[in-house]
DNA sequence: CGTAGATATTGATGGTTGTCGATATTCGAG
DNA sequence: CTCGAATATCGACAACCATCAATATCTACG
C-alpha cells in the first residue's frame, strides 16, 4: 500500500469517486494536498518527473537531465529540491554522478485523491 | 468520454501506468497540464472544488461557499475566477445567486495523466 | 426609479517563485 | 594531494500570487 502522508483510508480508496469528489475534504487534508500539487505544478517539473518516471530502471541522472532542458544547471538543481524536498523523487548518490527516483506511490496517491478511479 | 483539453489517446488510457509514467510527455503537454495543477495547489481552491463537488447536484452557490471560510469575499470570488479559468468550474447565473460545479472529467483526466489507474 | 443584497473588479501590498551567474562542495583520477 | 567534473548552495532580480478594503455591477423587489 501507500507509504505517503495522505492518509487515504481504506473506505476513501474502495469508494465509487476521489475524496475530493465525494466530501469535502478537510482544511487538513487540503494543506497536505496543496504542496504536492505545487511541485508538480510546472511544466518543467511535470517534465522531469515524467522523464525520470520513465526512465529504465526508473531512475534518471542528473547529468542526464540537464541535457535536456534549456536551463542552467542550478535551476534543473532547484527543480529537483523541490520535487525531493515534497517527497515525489528519491535521491540516491552513486560516486559523483546523483540519480533521482520517482516515488511512484506518491504519485498515484495525489491521483486517487484528486480525481481517482472515478 | 473527455471533454477536456489534455488530449488522451486511447492507446495512453489503456496502458498500464499514466502517461506521465510511461514515457516522457511533450513540453506542449507539460505546459497545457500545469495551469490545471496549478489552480488546484492552493489549499483553498482545493477546498473549493472538493466543495462544491460533493454538494447536492454537483454545484454549489457562492453565499454558501463564502460561509465556509475564514477569508473575504473577494478573495473567495478570485479563487473561483482562477478554478473557473482554468476550466475545472462551470459557471451558472440564477437571480442574484451564482452557481458553481465541478467538471469531473478535467478532474478525472488530471489525475489520469498524474498517476492515474496505476 | 431606487434601494438592498449578491457577486465581481480594481488597486495596493507583502510574500513567494523561477531563473541566472557565481561560488561552494564532493568525489574519482592521476 | 591536486585537478577537474558533477552537483548543490547562495544572492539577486523580475514576475507572479494571495489577500484585503474599496468600489463597481447586476438583479429582484417595492
Amino acid at each position: 500500500m501507500s507509504k505517503s502522508q495522505l492518509t487515504l483510508t481504506p473506505v476513501e480508496t474502495a469508494a465509487c469517486c476521489s475524496p475530493l469528489m465525494r466530501e469535502p475534504i478537510s482544511a487538513d487534508q487540503a494543506e497536505r494536498l496543496a504542496p504536492l500539487l505545487k511541485a508538480l505544478a510546472d511544466p518543467v517539473r511535470l517534465r522531469l518527473v515524467s522523464i525520470v518516471a520513465a526512465s529504465e530502471g526508473g531512475e534518471a541522472c542528473v547529468c542526464d537531465l540537464n541535457d535536456a532542458f534549456d536551463l542552467s544547471q542550478p535551476t534543473i538543481s532547484h527543480h529537483l529540491k523541490v520535487l525531493h524536498d515534497v517527497g515525489l523523487l528519491d535521491r540516491s548518490k552513486r560516486g559523483v554522478w546523483v540519480y533521482y527516483a520517482v516515488r511512484r506511490e506518491v504519485l498515484t496517491d495525489v491521483a486517487t485523491l484528486i480525481g481517482g478511479n472515478a
